[in-house]
DNA sequence: GTCTATATCTGGATAGAC
DNA sequence: GTCTATCCAGATATAGAC
């Protein structure tokens, strides 16, 4: 059976990349055991997971400059000492926040590149993989989205860095199959641009897509047909060259 | 000469719509005037102007929690009591600034649906005049984007009432041309979303596109072009239609 | 490792002179 | 209409007991 990203279902992806559960908190504290108070790794997994999470449902719903640690503490259940435990400040927590998220969105992008893949292929692996990435750890995304201001500059500059390079990739297979003759495209920085833009709705407007009953999967796939479309790629029999080939 | 929506260029905008310059800081008076202590209306105009221009400024930089009301008066040169003078508090302040907002947007929106324009240039006129109100406003948008979350609770329905809104005045016009046998769409819904997608950008990274040095007609006509794509309306010389009628 | 109690400070908001 | 001076609630952060 063919495994991601050849196979391009979530299980699939959820089996080469591990992003939740157990070992994403462990990772965590393998990042920064060395910033905080706690050597024993159980107690402080445990105690990770907790602040994160209610961290996220805080900030997430109030802001992250609105969430107080007071709110923080009674929340996860851990006195406002006891949080000094774990970070150094409410600052450094948004900070460890988006360094987290951003290793790890590096090892997924970084993995994309190395895989030698065909241009269509790689635009869908590219479109599964984040749409993917995002559902899994949507928290983190929206998080590091809406709270990137309040960041130190230099991690303000490292986030667009991300976003540019994301697109640098995409650019690169649209620009090796416009070289194929398989695909047709004047602006290819636009389109990938347009491509992000669609992406980032998926953490950025969750409620949009659940009224309207839209599932992760038929969204990546909308992306992908519709980058297809625009890059003069037709799909199967509705397509018009298909049609007019039997006409003649 | 044709007018705003026949014309679309942003000229012709900017005759048919006023949303910039002393007009608009008269409407603000106008809709708050009761809610403050102020009643000479050129001087509270005056001060308007700079209250809401440095806010933008110092909340879009560093986010409106973080914007201290001292910073908000040693930059506008107005004391923190004279402040409470134009504001009730400042929430207050983010509230009208919503207010302000949607009132333009539900302005401008509903103009479109008044003119009775084809499909095609209807879409056209959206997108063009949604670009151009994001450039004007982009201070607005942009605020009223990342400060949702702090805004009551009616405030954030009424936003999401607004796009959703904004969206069927899309899918309608794309219903029309489907009916007309202009247009090919399987999910109108999904298609109108990417248009919103692409538009936000416009305001959420206006960094990408300085970078790339993509100029406002630029980007409206890449996004009506892409859409008119996806519709599977070929156009002018490049498209495959009249190249293999050609053939034929 | 975790708690309670407290230090310290900054924020929004107001009173009242001019 | 505008300013100065002040109030006080709420915040982050720390000290030290257990």
């Amino acid at each position: 059976m063919a495994e991601w990203p050849n196979d391009t279902s979530i299980d699939a992806f959820r089996e080469r990349w591990t992003l939740e559960g157990e070992p994403l908190w462990r990772s965590v504290f393998e990042m920064h055991r060395d910033k905080m108070q706690i050597k024993n790794a159980n107690v402080a997994i445990t105690n990770l997971e907790k602040i994160f999470t209610v961290t996220f449902r805080l900030a997430n719903s109030k802001g992250f400059q609105a969430m107080g640690l007071r709110d923080l503490s009674s929340e996860t259940g851990i006195s406002m000492g006891g949080l000094y435990a774990y970070i150094g400040s409410k600052n450094d927590l948004a900070s460890v926040i988006e360094g987290v998220q951003r290793q790890y969105i590096d090892q997924v992008i970084g993995g994309l590149t190395v895989e030698d893949l065909e241009p269509v292929a790689c635009l869908r692996a590219i479109i599964f993989g984040e749409i993917y990435m995002m559902e899994i750890m949507s928290d983190w995304y929206y998080f590091c989205f809406m709270e990137l201001k309040g960041l130190p500059k230099d991690q303000q500059q490292f986030a667009l860095g991300v976003e540019l390079r994301f697109e640098d990739i995409l650019m690169e297979a649209i620009r090796r199959g416009i070289d194929d003759g398989q695909f047709r495209c004047e602006k290819p920085e636009l389109l990938a641009s347009q491509v992000t833009a669609q992406l980032q709705q998926w953490h950025l407007k969750p409620w949009k897509f659940k009224l309207r009953k839209v599932t992760t999967e038929d969204y990546a796939q909308f992306i992908f047909e519709s980058l297809m479309t625009c890059l003069g790629v037709e799909h199967s029999q509705s397509s018009l060259r298909s049609q007019l080939r039997q006409i003649i």
